[in-house]
RNA sequence: CGCGGGGUGGAGCAGUCUGGAAGCUCGUCGGGCUCAUAACCCGAAGGUCGCAAGUUCAAAUCUUGCCCCCGCAACCA
């Protein structure tokens, strides 16, 4: 037990991260957000257990590692390093990283899945519908399109796959009840709606919680040929990870901590978190979690970065940049509560400026500056006081409390923006005491050492109530102005810092400003390779306009390695789930190649067939929304991001060699 | 009618549930100041709140229709 700890226990968990892949910004904003309410709730008091992890079980997984050419458990093994590493660069303090391939979890999920089978909320039955044999897809006949496969427009067969299902309907009252009787339980509330209209009340069907078509996941013990799919196995770590044993002896960890306070999550699955979860947690004869919180996204922005490149922003890469602080400033103030956020390398780099460089750092380095210059570093309250420092002292004591209704609500933006008004406040005040007209006065000296007492003070308070935010900037300060933290009991009182206490005689600059050209040609030094199409080289070079980033020189072999021939269009049309695609049957030489390109907004069908363009011909084929592509049309693109097929310049035969 | 999100001064957003003087941050322009990281402080300009109709004394906010943008997961080939 902690015995500080006078609020009790606060148990969170973020959703665990699917190891398919390294996980970009977006990805990695959810734990920034949840360590940032983990550290303020320990900040006020309270016994927090903080969870995180990765998923690793699955198809695409099992697929992943064979293309790899490595076992499913190398795979993951991997990409759960990468995740953590990008977890732990991040700062974030949880408490456990939960796998979902670690032993104990996967011994529980089992003797949960037979306990649900014995107490018959689990049955064998079967998935039936339209089987879809290359997309390995089930779809039922709405879902067809024009009775076929809606990825990838093939034909499909009826089919029965043996699997077993959860009985969800048998629960769905009590939920229903829960939901209207804890208006806390969804946030934000908005999607409480969302779940009851469009699932709860039309009624809920029953979950398919097994699968037999892929081999990586945690074996049904009584029916080895079943594999437990994806929600079972994941959605139970929150309890298997703490120490839930299904025959009843669960450890001292679960009992204390389970309910969890919060669940937090991404809107995506905010379906699962408050449907199917807590059915399972009801199946168990457990309590249902206090509130679940589905956050929206961050999506990448269209900075002038994006175009050329097609980059996925990646933390470290930010991190690289910036500095963690300032990527975790930017996550955490940037996201609004319930739309989605934007991030480019411009939008940070104006953010770190203007708020991290201009308004936190400048001051506390001009208040050392002055402290310095006028009283070689000594900090003395004289106690002359003045009208004008009512309203700072006020704006300052003030703060905590806005702060903590705003985390309570989680609404970590606004908390952040609280903060950086203290410290705008400051700046304001250093403004209307004029300290440098004060300085040329020796009888306005006490008074000059009041208000750079009271400077020290407001920004150690406000260093404080930064620390569950910026934990490292949080300390440099502290460090800064020899000031100790202040307790959170404190941090709505006045006159902590203890008076005659030298700052340092060498500030550092917390946050140099950056310019943005700096930025992105920083950012281009990271991606020496992008692999893109080399015509557009050619094509910057004719026209004035355009220059893009140079590439690594190639050997005559490298490109040699290439085909490419003239193809001509013999039919065309889109692809069915895509808005951008088109895919077209081209004609190289006697045989025919099936190709999609992102062109739809471009050219239309019809305007495709007949044309003869350039092919690569080699490329490795690949599936785009569902649909196989067996090569590449070249485009030249322009700086607005429009393209134009390349054509041979005189009438060429199809199949003819472009050399 | 696949699902979902959105269209508010140059940029990013709040406000919409619970109608009642259109707000925040950044940028721009002007002024002030000089302790400081070309920073800080003050002021100003700039908006048919996507379009249309309706309800109302009153609509960014409610109703209906329409237009447009974006995302829907793994190198848009």
């Amino acid at each position: 037990m902690c015995t500080e700890c006078k609020k009790g226990k606060y148990y969170m968990t973020t959703a665990i991260a699917y190891t398919s892949g390294k996980p970009h910004i977006g990805n990695t904003y959810e734990i920034v957000l949840a360590d940032s309410i983990a550290r303020f709730k320990r900040q006020e008091g309270y016994d927090v257990y903080f969870q995180t992890g990765t998923d690793e079980h699955g198809q695409k997984i099992q697929i992943k590692a064979e293309d790899a050419g490595i076992t499913p458990k190398e795979y993951v093994d991997n990409v759960a390093g990468i995740v953590k590493d990008i977890w732990d660069m991040m700062h974030s303090s949880y408490d456990s990283f939960v796998r979902t391939t670690d032993k104990d979890h996967e011994q529980q999920v089992a003797k949960i899945f037979k306990k649900l089978y014995d107490q018959g909320d689990i049955y064998k039955g079967a998935y039936e519908g339209m089987y879809c044999t290359p997309c390995e897809s089930f779809w039922t006949e709405s879902q067809l399109a024009d009775g076929k496969c809606p990825d990838c427009g093939r034909e499909v067969q009826p089919a029965r796959e043996e699997a077993y299902f959860f009985k969800m309907s048998k629960y769905a009252d009590r939920l229903i009840e829960h939901i209207n009787t804890h208006p806390d339980f969804i946030q934000p509330v908005s999607r409480k709606n969302e779940m009851m209209n469009n699932f709860l009340l039309p009624g809920l069907q029953d979950l398919c919680v097994s699968r037999t078509s892929f081999r990586w996941g945690i074996p049904v013990d009584f029916d080895p040929k079943h594999v437990v799919y994806v929600w079972l196995d994941a959605l139970t770590n929150y309890i298997t990870k703490i120490g839930y044993d299904a025959d009843g002896n669960s450890s001292e960890l679960f009992r204390k901590n389970w309910p969890a306070e919060l669940h937090l999550i991404g809107k995506d699955i905010i379906r699962f978190h408050t449907i199917y979860w807590p059915i399972f947690l009801m199946a168990l004869d457990l309590p249902l979690p206090k509130q679940i919180f589905g956050h929206p996204w961050l999506l990448q922005g269209d900075g002038k970065m994006s175009k050329s490149k097609g980059n996925v922003m990646y933390a470290d890469e930010l991190v690289e940049v910036f500095g963690v602080d300032a990527v975790r400033y930017f996550l955490l103030h940037e996201m609004p509560f319930d739309n989605d956020g934007l991030i480019s390398w411009e939008l940070v780099t104006e953010r770190r400026n203007s708020d991290l460089a201009n308004t936190l750092g400048n001051l506390v380095n001009r208040t050392i500056s002055m402290s310095n210059k006028y009283f070689g570093g000594e900090v003395t309250n004289q106690n002359i006081t003045d009208s004008m420092d009512e309203d700072l002292k006020k704006t300052v004591t003030n703060a905590v409390s806005i702060v903590t209704a705003k985390m309570d609500q989680l609404r970590v933006a606004d908390a952040l923006t609280e903060i950086l008004n203290l410290f705008k406040r400051c700046n304001k005040y250093i403004d209307e005491t004029t300290p440098w007209i004060l300085a040329k006065n020796e009888e306005d000296k006490p008074r000059l050492a009041t208000v750079l007492y009271n400077l020290v003070e407001s920004i150690s308070i406000g260093a404080s109530l930064l620390k569950s935010f910026m934990p490292e900037t949080s300390q440099k300060i502290l460090a800064q102005l020899h000031a100790d933290e202040v307790p959170y009991e404190e941090l709505a009182t006045f006159g902590h810092y203890a008076s005659g206490t030298k700052v340092t005689d060498q500030p550092e600059i917390l946050f140099e400003r950056m310019k943005i050209e700096d930025v992105i040609a920083k950012v281009e030094e990271m991606h020496p390779d992008t692999g893109e199409e080399a015509q557009e080289a050619q094509e910057a070079a004719r026209e004035p306009g355009i220059d893009i980033e140079a590439k690594d020189e190639i050997t005559y072999d490298d490109f040699m390695k290439m085909q490419f021939q003239v193809g001509e269009i013999i039919a065309c049309e889109t692809v069915p789930k895509s808005k951008k695609l088109l895919c077209s049957q081209v004609r190289i030489g006697s045989q025919v190649k099936q190709i999609v390109s992102g062109i739809q907004k471009h050219y239309s069908p019809e305007e495709m067939v007949g044309k003869k363009v350039m092919v690569l011909v080699n490329l490795k084929p690949a599936k785009l929304a569902g649909v196989l592509s067996e090569g590449m049309l070249l485009c030249a693109e322009n700086e607005k991001g429009e393209l134009s097929l390349v054509v041979p310049e005189k009438d060429m035969p199809s199949g003819a060699e472009i050399c």
